[in-house]
RNA sequence: GGACCUUUAGCUCAGUUGGUUAGAGCGUUUCGUUGACAUCGAAAAGGUCACUGGUUCGAGUCCAGUAAGGUCCA
């Protein structure tokens, strides 16, 4: 066996841990009859993404979930993939040729989509590459692509399967159209920001009463050219003999009428509107009711065009507005200007201003909306935490159809085509389901001549929606056989985001009641049981992460520094279920040091006796003899069961964060603070020693097991230094008893946990810390050794004698004498006697008096507590007998303790 | 405007159905390298649990309201 080194070094470890995991494929998902799978997706990361923290915390805890689910025998499957990103990727690669002074419409459709290929092939996979150095155990075989032919033939199917279902349809209706990247949005992809602009307020003159106004308020006077009209409330008086007459539009002069319309909110400004059907929705709408004209001023990238006049064509739509403001105050019809706080949509991904925008589109009626809505309101997915199911079920309850079409060359080109010569802006539904004039289908016209493609293609969400199963071969029979479809959907948990509720998880459930497993109950149909929503990282100050700020760690810079395993297990233990978490570096190196600790730990079973040959736990049980336990014993083996029970229930409520700090409380301070220090004199002696070896095998075995999910690069270096598995196998391969199996396997070996000695642990401790603490007031060295005498009735001394060495040693101790009466020596009241420093000659009396005084109130106010509450009728007619009895006890144990510090008060005089 | 979240030690956060004297990590102070670990050990200081009221024998925990900060939807 290799000696372990003095601290653990992660770097090396960690490289030929998941070169040895990956050359076994040790995580290929396999479908193995009689066991129960668990199955997870990864959340597909754009293809043009590099490692973020957030990714980090997403996949780690995937990880943690995929490795418990190994080790507790269940058969794994974590697919990985990427997601195309159309907008994104797109963009990337047009900035790449906008280098060479180039632009894609210089290369055309097919062309630029071969050097998008050709982008995906050398940098595409980079994220994937950073997920192994983090340790994730996908089924890297199974990487998918929204792109890769099978899936696209899985997406592109479910357009022509939902259009021939009617759910899909054309229309020309307003979009969010976003001028940066020249494509319509859907409603998802917009964000809401409060903009500091200006209100202007501007007249239009009355055409048939000269020299009077009709005043409106804008923050977009370069639309005025597209207004059609100006709206009032029907019931508002101002107003009321206007209505059917006409104002003069005051740039691009022309007569509009005055129309009323109940959409107008009398409370805003002069409680008239302009109306510009083009360019914003209620406006549009309006337009509609009254026949109005549609008068769209601006290009598709977002420029001014030639209806907006002379003076504006060509200009930016920003440029315009001012020039707009110019010429209107210019002819006098701008009566004011204010500053105006609103909320403006802007693009997600380019982070611009979307225009409001009447395009031709396809358009998504979602199926299967109120299947989705009772998967989740009669808890057939689980969400964690519960809270997300009412943001869920909202969006349902308010859902609008969703515009699939994207204006992009990069992505799923939409199965659609036209006879040659066709007029787009005429077809009607009826044409689309006429075959002489469209064809839609898979395979597309058996002559493509005469046909003409559409040149849309889907929304990278349209792919990403059927991520659970067409990453497992669906809608092919032969591949789902392949990829074990029947075996792994539906997934068992999904591990993400909040802010892609919308975007992806609702998306998900109803692509999956309506595709998957046709016919059968919902609960066969549903992507995945539970989702599990992370938190967000943010900065130290409280900032979400962000490329601009520049306030993200790089994640593959803290794995340098921390390892891998230091900043999982850092930063699972700060993440709490559901709450956003503040990034401190601190808390990784917290990571680092208790797997160091671990490290240490097990270094010192290694240099404490040779390996038990056993490499499964009942002969390691079967060789202890529970006749020669002490207490400690005893007490650290119940511990671990209460540990193992703890982190067991922590996995079924998804509390990872709890589960980390249990580990970490359980092996730091039980383990190596007490039972390797207790250990240090059991080993002496070869009574105790073979016991103690065989206690911190068990303890350490089940230990890695439990912290393997969370720190899988160290748990299996050093469960192969310590010689705990089989040869040639991982630590996965083991099996991880839960509580009750440890419990029983305990049982059968006849190791049976004494919980009164358990308890007695606690009056050891107890001892030995105050024995401690009474050195350090004196300040005395803990490590100087010094004499203790102890005044104590049998049963106490006995205790301390049963455990002497250890005491001595732990408290530091030269020697422990019991003795009838000691005078003037700095003293302690403990559970095993009074306990008194061998220093009288150098002790403060004045010192000693304030120390004791001070215990001696705090301790006053705890009796005056406890006795009121026993003298209350209703406490005592009303509380559990159990909480009754604690109290009782809890006030004869202070009122002996008391006493005891009062009569060392008097003794020093 | 609607919904949700947060407010506990100097900082960041736990605190599971209400029940002994409210915890952790980091930081701070003091002491300490004899063989697991200084990436460490020992000891200590530090909290009117945001505020106001209510329910209860008993409230950090449940209810109502207020304040501050944040998120999402419109």
């Amino acid at each position: 066996m290799a000696e372990i080194t003095k601290s653990y070094e992660p770097r090396d470890v960690e490289k030929k841990w998941y070169a040895a995991w990956q050359a076994a494929h040790a995580f290929a998902g396999k479908v193995v009859a009689g066991k129960e799978a668990y199955s997870i997706v990864i959340p597909p990361p754009n293809v043009t993404g590099v490692l973020t923290m957030g990714h980090v915390l997403n996949n780690t805890l995937q990880d943690i979930l995929i490795r418990r689910a190994r080790l507790e025998g269940k058969s794994p499957l974590w697919i990985p993939g990427t997601d195309h990103a159309g907008i994104a990727t797109q963009t990337v690669v047009e900035r790449e040729l906008r280098k060479q002074k180039k632009t894609r419409r210089d290369f055309g459709r097919e062309k630029f989509v071969e050097k998008v290929w050709e982008w995906r092939h050398e940098k595409g996979g980079i994220i994937l590459e950073q997920l192994r150095r983090l340790g994730a155990s996908c089924d890297w075989d199974r990487t998918h692509f929204t792109m890769d032919p099978v899936y696209s033939r899985a997406v592109l199917g479910v357009f022509v399967d939902l259009f021939r279902k009617g759910h899909i349809y054309r229309g020309k209706r307003m979009v969010n159209w976003c001028p940066a990247s020249q494509t319509a949005l859907s409603d998802e992809e917009v964000i809401m920001k409060p903009v500091n602009g200006t209100l202007y307020k501007v007249r239009y003159e009355l055409v048939d009463r000269p020299g009077e106004y009709i005043q409106v308020s804008t923050t977009r006077p370069e639309t005025i050219p597209g207004d059609v009209a100006i709206a009032v409330h029907p019931e508002d008086p101002r107003y009321a003999g206007l209505v059917g007459k006409s104002v003069w539009r005051p740039l691009n002069r022309a007569q509009i009428p005055i129309v009323a319309d109940l959409a107008v909110d009398r409370e805003f400004g002069s409680g008239a509107l302009k109306i510009t059907p083009a360019h914003d929705k209620v406006d549009f709408d309006v337009g509609a009711r009254h026949r109005l004209p549609i008068i769209d001023v601006l290009n598709a990238d977002g420029t001014l065009n030639e209806l907006a006049g002379p003076e504006l064509a060509g200009l930016d739509r920003f440029a315009g507005r001012k020039k707009a403001a110019e010429l209107l105050k210019a002819g006098g019809a701008l009566v004011g200007e204010e500053a105006y706080a609103n909320n403006v949509g802007y693009s997600e991904r380019a982070d611009v201003p979307i225009e409001p925008r009447l395009t031709w589109q396809w358009w998504l009626r979602y199926p299967r909306i109120e299947e989705a809505k009772a998967a989740v309101r009669d808890g057939h997915i689980k969400f964690y935490p519960e809270r997300w199911s009412k943001v869920y079920l909202h969006w349902l309850e308010n859902i609008q159809d969703w515009c699939i079409s994207r204006q992009l060359w990069w992505g799923h080109r939409i199965p659609v085509w036209y006879r040659q010569g066709l007029d787009r802006e005429k077809l009607t539904p009826s044409d689309l389901q006429d075959p002489t004039k469209v064809h839609i289908s898979l395979e597309g016209p058996a002559d493509p001549t005469g046909w003409v493609q559409e040149e849309d293609v889907l929304d990278t969400w349209f792919s990403s929606w059927l991520w659970p199963f067409a990453t497992m071969g669906w809608p092919d029979p032969g591949e789902m056989k392949k990829a074990g479809f029947d075996y792994f959907y539906p997934t068992t948990t999904l591990v993400t985001g909040p802010d892609i509720i919308f975007f992806w998880v609702a998306r998900m459930i109803m692509a999956g009641l309506e595709f998957t497993h046709p016919g059968e109950p919902l609960e066969r149909r549903l992507p995945f049981r539970h989702v599990y929503f992370t938190g967000i990282i943010r900065d130290a100050q409280g900032r979400k992460m962000s490329k601009s700020l520049g306030n993200s760690p790089d994640p593959l810079d803290l794995i340098d520094k921390y390892g891998a395993d230091g900043l999982r297990f850092g930063l699972i233990a700060t993440a709490p279920q559901g709450q956003d978490i503040r990034f401190q570096e601190d808390r990784i190196e917290g990571g680092k040091n208790f797997c160091n600790k671990l490290w240490n730990a097990c270094r010192f079973r290694q240099m404490s006796g040779e390996p038990d040959p056993s490499v499964t736990l009942p002969p390691i049980l079967a060789r202890l003899d529970v006749a020669k336990f002490d207490a400690d014993d005893h007490a650290i083996l119940d511990r671990l069961l209460t540990t193992t029970r703890e982190v067991d229930r922590c996995f079924l409520e998804f509390e990872f964060s709890a589960a980390a700090q249990t580990l970490y409380g359980f092996f730091w301070n039980d383990f190596c603070d007490w039972y390797v220090e207790v250990s240090k004199s059991k080993l002496q002696s070869p009574v105790t020693k073979f016991n103690c070896l065989a206690i911190q095998d068990i303890v350490l075995r089940q230990t890695l097991l439990l912290l393997h999910p969370f720190i899988p690069f160290i748990t299996e270096e050093l469960w192969q230094l310590l010689g705990y598995g089989r040869p040639n196998s991982f630590i996965e391969d083991a099996h991880l008893r839960n509580a009750s199996e440890l419990a029983s396997t305990q049982d059968l070996q006849g190791v049976k946990i004494d919980h009164t000695q358990v308890a007695a642990v606690q009056a050891v401790k107890t001892f030995v810390s105050q024995a401690r603490a009474l050195k350090a007031d004196h300040n005395l060295a803990s490590r100087r050794d010094v004499r203790f005498f102890v005044i104590a009735g049998d049963a106490a001394w006995e205790k301390v004698q049963a455990n002497l060495a250890k005491i001595t040693r732990m408290a530091g101790a030269a020697e422990i004498l019991r003795k009838e009466k000691v005078d003037g020596a700095p003293a302690a009241v403990t559970p095993l006697g009074t306990l008194f420093l061998d220093l009288a000659s150098t002790v403060d009396a004045g010192a000693e008096k304030v120390r004791l005084t001070k215990e001696l109130d705090a301790l006053a106010k705890h009796i005056v507590a406890t006795e009121a509450r026993l003298a209350n009728e209703a406490f005592v007619s009303k509380a559990p007998p159990a909480v009754l009895e604690g109290a009782r006890k809890q006030l004869a144990d202070q009122k002996a303790k008391s006493a005891e510090l009062t009569r060392l008060l008097k003794a020093l005089g």
